[in-house]
This record gives structure tokens, sequence and C-alpha cells, in this order.
DNA sequence: TACTCATTCGACAACCGGGT
DNA sequence: ACCCGGTTGTCGAATGAGTA
């Protein structure tokens, strides 16, 4: 829930100590330093659950940059916008007034923005004597340049996490798919072993994975997978040398698939990880006969 | 499907400075 | 003193996403 902002006997709004910290950011840019305001929204919004910002405040910051008439943001340059409430509105695709309130107060309060008061309270451009501008009341937004390279760093944290997931959800699917033909052709080829017991883990492991897993869930879901992979070729591989296959022969002799309904185990795609794994391929056989390796 | 919780929205009241 | 136009915060209802 939105906080809001409470009232003090000095004032209708308080100011906070991370208030006077984003000022301070504010007030200590380098004059040299030069940021492009489109890059830096962007890591913004790859950076933003790390900020403390909802979608909907971002879409406001980006209303409020475009009233900066340069691209390019420097340290020397003032720079405050004042549009009104209106018109900021207008460009935040007619977000209600009020929305619009509690997304500013959230880009203050999450250091991104800075608010320049005027005397009464309105957003401004004071004129001097020759009609240059003397001081600008609204929103400062040089903090966008004093956090450049903070905010640079946590967008790429954010996109190392990504990146991480994705490879995790990877390991996953491939883990699913080959367990679940492993455990298709142990049941299969008759190979011994307490198959519905394995499969009924293998389902623990995949069913215990949440809606929406954290990294280190994704990560150990992996790893317990990958483990039970490698048992389970482990128990095909001691029943290939006990029986002495003939490596050839076991090569060119195709699958058959069983009668058995039972047999397609862990057929759902492995959706879930948005991954490409596939049912247990349709093991039709050329040569016909009966289904072999039946759950016992 | 029902419930919870966060967010959004509209309405309202209050404050302030400037103009009449 | 009153009105206007700007700002602010607060409240309750509606809405949508996530979860059991």
């Amino acid at each position: 829930m939105q906080t809001h902002v409470p009232t003090t006997p000095f004032g209708r709004r308080s100011l906070t100590l991370a208030h006077v910290a984003s000022q301070i950011v504010a007030t200590s840019r380098p004059p040299e330093k030069v940021v492009h305001k489109w890059r830096i929204y962007q890591a913004i919004c790859l950076a933003r659950p790390k900020l403390g910002v909802s979608e909907r405040s971002l879409s406001v910051l980006n209303a409020l940059l475009t009233f900066h008439p340069q691209t390019a943001l420097t340290g020397e340059d003032d720079l405050i916008v004042f549009p009104s409430n209106v018109q900021l509105s207008l460009r935040a695709h007619g977000m209600p007034i009020s929305t619009l309130k509690r997304h500013l107060a959230a880009l203050v309060d999450a250091g991104l923005i800075v608010r320049r008061d005027s005397p009464n309270g309105k957003r401004y451009v004071r004129k001097g004597w020759e009609g240059e501008s003397d001081r600008a009341f609204g929103f400062d937004i040089s903090p966008l340049v004093a956090r450049s390279e903070e905010i640079e760093g946590l967008a790429e944290e954010i996109a190392a996490g990504i990146r991480a997931v994705k490879l995790a959800r990877e390991r996953i699917t491939l883990c699913r798919r080959d367990i679940a033909k492993m455990i298709a052709t142990g049941i299969e080829e008759g190979v011994p072993a307490d198959w519905p017991g394995i499969h009924v883990g293998f389902r623990a492991i995949v069913d215990g994975i949440p809606r929406s897993p954290t990294l280190e869930q994704l990560q150990e879901a992996a790893d317990t997978l990958s483990q039970l992979a490698d048992d389970v070729l482990g128990l095909l591989k001691s029943h290939v040398k006990t029986s002495n296959l003939d490596p050839n022969e076991a090569h060119s002799e195709p699958h058959k698939q069983s009668s058995n309904p039972n047999l397609f185990i862990d057929l759902e795609p492995a959706s879930r990880e948005g991954g490409t794994a596939r049912a247990v391929p349709d093991q039709q056989t050329p040569r016909g006969g009966e289904g072999r390796g039946a759950i016992p």
C-alpha cells in the first residue's frame, strides 16, 4: 500500500532524512558528467524492483523527462522541470491527478527526483530582469545524473539475475525431458527398478517448484533433478552392463511403445519452465509386437 | 471458487498567493 | 473579504493479481 506523506506542524508535507540525502546527492554531481536521459531511464526500468518504484511511477518519470528539452543531462545544467499536474497527467496518458501525485511522491521517496518547492507550492520558473530564467521551482531530476553509476549497476545486477533464472529453467527443462525419457525406457526395456517410486519422486520435485519461484528455488530444483537424472542413468547403465548387451544392437533396435497408457510418464510439456521440452517421444515400432516393460 | 492484499481512482477538504 | 487557480493529503470503493 502506498504510504501517505504525513503532515507535520511545520508544513503539509514532511521532509524525511531520505529526502535530505537525495538533495545532497543531487547537488554533489560533477559538472563534467553527461548522462543520456532515455538510457538512464531504461536502466531505471530494469532496476525498478531494487529501486522500489512501480511501473506506473516510471510512466510518470517518463512524462517528467519529456519536459526537459535536452536529451543529454549534464552535471552543469539546471535540471529542474516544472510542469503542472494537468500537463504531466496529459503526458502520462491521462493518468488521474490523484494517482499522478502518489507516483510523484513515490519517485521522490525513491530518491529519483527532488522537489524544489516554491513559496506557494506552485511550479514555475522565475524570470530575471532581462527575461532569463532566474530560478525554477518544480522537480529536480539531477539525482538521475548523480546516481547514474549506481542505477546502471543495479540494472546490471537485475539483468544477471534474469540470465541466471533463464539458465536454471533450461537446466530443469533438460533434466525433466531426460528423466522422463529414461523412466519410459527403463519400464519398456524391463530394467529392474522401482519405476513407479522413481516417477513419484520425480513428480514431487517438479510439482514442488512454485508458480513464481525464486532463483534459489530454481537452482535447488535443478540440482535435485540433475542428481535424479544421474541416478536413473546409473540404473540403466548397470542394467546394460549386467545384461551384456551389444551396443550396436541396442542402438539399432527401435523402442517399442507399450500398450499400457500408464507408460506415458510425464507427458506434460515443461510449459512451466517456458522451455521446449516435449513429451516422451511416440516410440512406434515398425516391427509391431506386444509391448514390454509394463509397470509391475 | 473464494479470499486476501496492493493498487488505482474519484471525491473531498484544506492551504496558499494573487487579483478584484 | 471573497474568489480563483494552483497545490497538497485523506478516505472509501472498485479492480486485478496471486494464492489456498
